[in-house]
DNA sequence: CCAACATATTGACAAATCGCGATATGTTGA
DNA sequence: TCAACATATCGCGATTTGTCAATATGTTGG
């Protein structure tokens, strides 16, 4: 149920790409004008700049990336601040790894 | 380019499920009625039997699957044997890996 | 409360994918 | 060469996804 949903919102590239930008902010995104740090992520509109596609397309594609448990929202006045949620994916990635891998192989 | 086609085949329970059963596929088919092992696979047909599909999604799948280069095929006589190739499937996941994770991170 | 702004949701339509039946291709045994 | 069979490809309607503009919702400063 779940890792099919994951595997949906990894299945296009600008959300895998943003996904890739929040690995690090500091060296993917100007600093917040707000003075905040990334400490609760990135806001919506400088991953939308970045990804170069529309404000509503952006917040789909956040929201797809939110449901899928990849990203973590922090609202802070009007702004939404959207950071990687490295549990859920490390967690994915195991899942994901059980599935296609045989335990015994050291295939590398 | 690769890793698209890749998560792509994935995206498909029926083809998850495939490379799946190709992990053990002692567990998973009858014996070949030819008396042949499974060294090189398992054919077409017993994968369309067990995944309950069509004889042409079938085949089409296994085609997705090939081009995503997670399955290596086998002509033998009428027959084609499919065999999951583990060091291609090793090879995504480790691509897969580096693209979602953060080096540094031990998330567990 | 209102105007301005950040983000979310909706509605629409093109493009891609799903999954099938029909048909084509390749192979073997007679 | 032909009939039977295994697999591949084609063409199709149905469903899902991509992406946008328009609109709605929520928030703050005045």
């Amino acid at each position: 149920m779940a890792i099919k949903n994951q595997l949906k919102a990894l299945n296009n590239s600008a959300r895998m790409q943003i996904l890739e930008w929040l690995k690090d902010p500091d060296a993917n995104f100007p600093p917040h004008e707000s003075g905040l740090t990334f400490e609760n992520g990135v806001c919506v509109a400088y991953i939308q700049e970045k990804a170069g596609i529309s404000q509503s397309t952006t917040s789909q594609y956040i929201s797809i990336l939110h449901q899928a448990g990849f990203v973590l929202p922090t609202r802070i006045g009007k702004w939404t601040y959207y950071k990687r949620d490295e549990e859920k994916i490390s967690q994915f990635m195991q899942e994901l790894n059980g599935i296609m891998t045989i335990p015994g192989e050291e295939n590398d």
